[in-house]
DNA sequence: AACATGACTTTCT
DNA sequence: TAGAAAGCCATGT
């Protein structure tokens, strides 16, 4: 076979992000470029809101834990921040006035 | 192969 | 507060 072939990578760093976005613990938010760091692939914030776009609606990742820079709430196709936002607050995450997520109250901090 | 698009981020005007 | 610009890059046409 050929180990590190493109397609190989691609599966696994997509793998990596859906295992990082997994571990962000309920009652916390993360960035997206915050899990693309975290998964090992710096400045590719892009794959990540790729990859749970990709999401199947029944999925069990964590996804609504995944925030805009600076706790922004994304725009996401085909539905309203609304959702997002509830799913959060259910889990007690702080808002800032102005909608978005407080981060310093309720950033992930990954454990090294 | 060129071009457009997108659940992004950061910096500079 | 807004917009432009530049990074990033997988996918689809």
């Amino acid at each position: 076979m050929r180990p590190g072939g493109a397609d190989t990578d691609r599966a696994a760093a997509r793998q990596r992000i859906r295992a990082t976005v997994d571990s962000i613990p309920p009652g916390r938010v993360a960035t997206y470029g915050q899990v693309a760091a975290e998964a090992g692939l710096p400045g590719r914030a892009r794959l990540v809101g790729r990859v749970l776009s990709e999401l199947p609606a029944n999925s069990e990742l964590p996804w609504h834990r995944v925030v805009g820079a600076g706790g922004a709430i994304a725009q996401r196709p085909g539905d309203g921040p609304s959702v997002q936002r509830r799913r959060l607050r259910a889990e007690r995450v702080r808002f800032r006035p102005g909608g978005r997520v407080d981060l310093a109250a309720s950033g992930w901090e990954p454990e090294a």
